[in-house]
DNA sequence: GCCAACGTTGGC
DNA sequence: GCCAACGTTGGC
């Protein structure tokens, strides 16, 4: 099972936009990045992603979410080219993790997050998976 | 709101 | 195929 973390600016589309879909989800459109798009296309159902809020005065992970629909064409264009997932909110971190903080950790930087600041959707390893959780307060997965 | 970093486009 | 110009993202 991958890891995975996926960015909303919060005004656009937030977490509790998605938490307000409920069990149906959204689908993940609109990416136009063909590394983001490559990244989705590796998802398998089930599989779990971080909901990473960019661009607020505090960007930070605030909630996981989870893989229930494979890639599919993306709605909202024409173009064959791009893809999209469905997820849906799994729960939300007992406390949000802020990029200060991912920065500031040895244990996070390699993050892509760190490291590549503008890919929208990104693998996480285990590692970082289980450290983000822990600076959360949340119990290990 | 600003600006740096990055990805994409298009002329040659 | 190269590279300059442009648009977008996202941290601050």
């Amino acid at each position: 099972m991958a890891f995975w973390l996926m960015k909303s600016e919060a005004d656009v589309f937030s977490w509790d936009d998605l938490v307000a879909r409920g069990p149906a989800g959204e689908a993940w459109d609109g990416v136009r990045n063909y590394q983001a798009r490559n990244n989705m296309k590796a998802m398998q159902v089930g599989e779990r992603a971080f909901f990473y809020h960019s661009r607020g005065k505090a960007p930070a992970v605030v909630g996981i979410c989870e893989v229930i629909a494979p890639a599919h064409p993306d709605p909202t264009t024409e173009d064959p080219r791009w893809e999209c997932v469905d997820v849906r909110a799994l729960a939300p971190l007992p406390r949000p993790v802020t990029l200060s903080e991912i920065k500031a950790d040895p244990r996070l930087a390699q993050m892509v997050l760190v490291n590549n600041s503008r890919l929208s959707v990104q693998p996480v390893t285990d590692a970082e998976w289980a450290a983000i959780l822990d600076m959360a307060g949340a119990p290990a997965a």
